[in-house]
RNA sequence: GCACCGUUAGCUCAACUGGAUAGAGCGUUGGUCUACGGAACCAAAGGCUAGGGAUUCGAAUUCCUUACGGUGCACCA
């Protein structure tokens, strides 16, 4: 039940919604608050009054227990029992499914995520797109949406053709084949330290023979891409990343005629300088080009033909990008042009926009050598988290799986427990620390209570008219909280607002754990504190799981 | 130069989108050790929300302005 809603009704007023019910500062007060001052202009009287009379008229009943005014608020305090009674139940009998809903049914979301560069190994640049992405898809998924995860490669551009010509020079097949992607980036890294005029003459015309569909240098391209998606798919695996497409920028090619045809028609295509472009000016942004003046296309070419290809294919209801903002002007640009085009989808074409990552000395530069790959960071948080455990549980049995489970959900976690927008200065000593506002913490939560579950040896039954304490009822309003945190998550975009949440929730249940014995109750309140113990671990490895997290029940 | 974004405790960040006394974690200091898992819990100290104006019952939040930092601005992706 949606309480906002309920309070809103009851109260009956014009001008109350249930967006204007608040939550108060702090529980003593209540439990949600009608703040009265926008009251006041109608009714012609202070808002202290208006709140006294609204808490005169007002009938508590099974669901509020209580009413008071206090300085022009209208606080309402929750009948505990019932609160109680049904956000248990309902974790109880839903399991997993907590938090879920069918409110997307039939709807498609497409996200553009990762959407990594052929030849490129993984650093911890990459790693905001992809763990956002990810934690949208399954967002999106719970909140009962179709999802379709795209990888929008980046396999267009001379680049290849550099690369290409770096292999014709230097490579040995055998050492490519056995050294990956990383001897592949090595080979284009000399190539932009050594080559010369010549070489890049040439490497313009191998990236002309890709283009032209010539055999030995689509060969190539296509094993240099298959070691990239063999690599790139090892590291998706472990942080629990799918997607349902792989179409890149090379698989536009023979779809953007069509888009220029139509800019053509619409008259938006002017010349200048040589080049095609759409002229932004109107809305005080410089042109989309969209052709060169050499006819080539461009990035936002493929872009336009790219939406345009989705809307087709899935018939979306939105279609987000998570890009870095360094591009927010260049999608500004394209949800323009297609606007301008008369696409009445233009409107639900999403930047969704982080910030960027930088180390603790500076920009990070592949060509300086300051790159921090993204597999040593993993493989760093795993062995600490191996050596955590070896230390604190040395007798768990399958510890590596677990230290995988645990150092992978501190690489994850790191990157999402902030707003997305925020730049972030990576340093090691953050994501090994474990303690505090980690995912660490959470897991360890959830195993602790797993383990009082486990120990009780018994049924979970919720007993009927328990009268919850104050530790207990803030644990219960927390997990109350999580199917709206869920659909906020979605609504902005903000998988940090799940993390958040998380912490939120494991903070509450511990204070609990501290200060209520469980198993050396009986009765009731043994049989209560179960069942909450139960349902907090159901929702935090709920809330885990959706950004891509494991929850170990031993660690 | 123009545009966009950011600036909150020593550090890293929240603040339910305009509400009551601005909250957490780390760090610091002091406590809780028969532990249902101490990767935990409690307490203390720490704030003119970068500066200045405006809007109104009420501003960290909206508007203007200044400073500092970041990003982008025509044939790369």
């Amino acid at each position: 039940m949606d309480y906002r809603v309920y309070i809103a009704e009851k109260l009956n007023v014009d001008g109350i919604a249930a967006s204007d019910i608040a939550l108060p500062p702090n529980s003593e007060m209540g439990d949600y608050a009608l703040p009265c001052f926008k009251l006041a202009k109608i009714f012609r009287k202070s808002p202290v009054q208006i709140a006294e009379e609204l808490k005169n008229e007002f009938v508590c009943d099974s669901v509020i227990s209580e009413v008071s005014a206090v300085n022009g608020y209208l606080n309402f305090k929750i009948n505990k029992i019932g609160l109680a009674q049904n956000v248990i139940s309902e974790i109880l009998e839903r399991g997993d499914n907590y938090g879920s809903s069918e409110e997307g049914k039939g709807k498609t979301v497409c996200i553009d995520y990762s959407s990594v560069n052929i030849a490129k190994p993984f650093h911890i640049g990459h790693l905001s797109t992809t763990v956002i992405g990810g934690a949208l898809y399954k967002i999106y998924a719970c909140l009962g949406y179709n999802v379709v995860g795209i990888n929008h490669l980046g396999d267009y551009g001379t680049q290849f053709g550099k690369l290409i010509c770096a292999y014709k020079k230097w490579g040995v097949k055998e050492e490519v084949q056995k050294g990956g992607i990383h001897a592949i980036n090595a080979l284009y890294v000399r190539f932009n330290e050594e080559a010369d005029e010549n070489m890049e003459a040439e490497a313009r015309e191998y990236f002309r023979l890709i283009e032209s569909g010539d055999k030995e240098a689509n060969e190539l391209f296509e094993w240099f891409k298959s070691l990239t998606l063999e690599y790139v798919k090892t590291i998706y695996d472990k942080l629990n990343i799918t997607f349902d497409s792989y179409a890149g920028e090379r698989f536009y090619t023979d779809k953007m005629q069509p888009v220029i045809d139509e800019l053509k028609r619409k008259n938006l295509l002017k010349e200048s300088e040589g080049a095609q472009i759409v002229d932004l000016e109107p809305y005080g942004m410089p042109p989309c080009l969209i052709l060169r003046s050499d006819g080539a296309s461009l990035y936002a070419t493929r872009d336009l033909a790219a939406a345009t290809y989705r809307k087709n294919t899935y018939d979306f209801y939105k279609c987000l990008y998570v890009v870095a903002y360094q591009q927010n002007l260049h999608f500004k640009q394209i949800f323009k042009v297609l606007e301008l085009m008369g696409k009445p989808w233009a409107k639900d074409l999403v930047h969704v926009a982080y910030g960027m990552v930088s180390l603790e000395d500076g920009a990070m530069s592949t060509r300086k050598g300051k790159v921090v790959w993204l597999e040593d960071v993993i493989s760093k948080c795993v062995e600490k988290a191996y050596s955590v455990i070896a230390e604190k549980n040395s007798a768990l049995e399958n510890k590596s799986e677990i230290a995988e489970t645990v150092g992978l959900g501190a690489v994850i976690f790191g990157a999402l427990y902030n707003n997305k927008i925020k730049d972030i200065t990576f340093s090691y000593d953050k994501v090994l620390s474990f303690e505090g506002e980690t995912s660490v913490y959470v897991q360890y939560t959830c195993a602790r209570a797993n383990s009082v579950i486990e120990k009780s040896g018994q049924k979970i039954q919720l007993p009927h008219g328990y009268m919850p304490n104050n530790a207990e009822f803030e644990v219960i309003k927390a997990l109350a909280l999580f199917p709206r945190t869920v659909r906020d998550a979605a609504d902005k975009y903000e998988p940090s607002l799940i993390a958040r949440y998380a912490v939120d929730l494991a903070q509450k249940f511990n204070k609990f754990y501290i200060e209520c014995k469980i198993l050396t109750e009986s009765g009731d309140i043994k049989n209560f504190r179960l069942a909450l113990t139960k349902s907090v671990h159901t929702t935090l490895k709920a809330a885990l799981s959706l950004l891509g997290i494991g929850a170990p029940e031993k660690m």
